[in-house]
DNA sequence: TAGTGGTCTAGACCACGCC
DNA sequence: GCGTGGTCTAGACCACTAT
């Protein structure tokens, strides 16, 4: 009879590696700290290089921790809140948004937002490459999507290039009314230009959020913009932008 | 010379074989489908086992694949649209919510929540468990936590257990007037009881929604939804219900 | 050049779903 | 039981950063 319960449930040692990291972080280490090395912390809990990645994977996926090639692993500050929803009704480049253009060309969208856009698949349309910056880190980069004729008193005489030329495709866009739009967010994986962007590896997870701009009774414009999954918490303010501001909410 | 530019950027071949793999659902292989297990597919792309399922992992998290252990890999279908923002100002559990209530009890709420609420670390709150279905399936699990003032009516007389429970704390609730609400939306993975409540393993991705409901000058009640990162897109309609859905907007 | 994290291999065994 | 995906090992080499 000596039997009483035991391990009916055999965790993974990734997952109690996981645990046990997460709680070190808490008591053991100041935020901007730098780890010990991979190879010595699988050493010194006696599992592969392997077992122990697949906890700090997990463990940078929930934000508390920043992996560099070449450098190291170190604590990572509390994910900062980046407002998506705050500027309501206004059109992307409206005065004291968040956005910096950086780009702009004629291109042909992903079937998806062609789809949306309601043009045929392969008809050009502007596309505007803006990036975010908040806190001195870049957070995310976005691909709007503009159909010519949402902007048709551009000629193509009057055009600049690069930031400049993006500059005027936003300001005409917003000489529509802006009738309302809608966001949809999901998670998927950094492209090569986007991870770029964001100063991540191809594949970092990041929230994707498409927004759907609508004048006229149509769409006018559709912006797909990629957050970094790591580091952002999207806030999405309804009640005339009081403020959230704590800690993680989660513990494992 | 005869040194055409060759290759300067050394693909990862899991990188590669995502891309293939994924051109190759899109094209060869119906919704639903089962693909090879993952020793053949390993051997019919001449890689290791681990590299493939870093390929495939990848793919799972962008919502393309589905695995389950004990039956092989299937074709996901496209990422359902789950409403998060339409029922603006209405309580949970208001008529014709998406949620089912699942239980009740009291409990301390973590210290994020805490902090939120404005109670003490360790002060007890009415914890709500609900759980979301969506196209038959479990989409959502929720905690929502409820401070004892915010329902003061309820003594602890007239207490039920379990579900029905949590409909009183609720209908309760809903007794003050809703001032507003603040959203985040950010990346966590599975708990273990939230990933059983989700029919996934612990640590699958889930997206975070965090809600402030706010009465009478402060938080009446926050809740903690965690959302499959795999199945789900949350769509928040800004302009009156209306609809979006389409295929993916982004492609590798 | 030294040290870091990122990729990759070729195995092994385990937990789970189905028959 | 059998086949599946999930976990784990002990190596190797590569790409990048800092010095």
């Amino acid at each position: 009879m000596g039997t009483t319960q035991l391990e009916t449930v055999p965790e993974p040692k990734y997952w109690h590696l996981k645990t046990v990291l997460s709680e070190a972080l808490d008591s053991e280490f100041a935020v901007g700290e730098i780890l010990p090395n991979e190879r010595e912390l699988a050493a010194r809990f006696g599992v592969a290089r392997a077992t122990l990645r697949q906890a700090l994977e997990q463990l940078e996926l929930e934000g508390r921790l920043q992996r560099r090639r070449g450098v190291g692993t170190t604590v990572a500050p509390p994910r900062m809140g980046v407002p998506v929803g705050s500027a309501q009704g206004a059109w992307p480049g409206a005065a004291g948004d968040a956005w910096q253009p950086a780009d702009c060309a004629p291109g042909t969208p992903p079937a998806g937002v062609a789809r949306m856009l309601e043009t045929h698949p392969d008809e050009q349309v502007h596309i505007v490459r803006r990036t975010r910056v908040s806190q001195g880190q870049p957070v995310a980069a976005e691909l709007l999507y503009v159909p010519m004729s949402s902007v048709a008193e551009l000629t193509g005489m009057d055009a600049p290039s690069g930031a400049a030329r993006a500059r005027v495709v936003l300001r005409e866009l917003a000489r529509h009314g802006l009738e309302g739009q809608d966001r949809a967010v999901e998670l998927g994986s950094a492209r090569a230009d986007d991870a770029k962007a964001l100063d991540r590896l191809p594949g970092a997870p990041v929230l994707v959020v498409t927004t759907r701009f609508l004048a006229e009774g149509r769409t006018a414009a559709v912006s797909v913009a990629t957050y970094r999954a790591d580091t952002c918490r999207l806030t999405f303010g309804d009640s005339g932008g009081v403020e959230i501001h704590h800690g993680p909410q989660r513990q494992a």
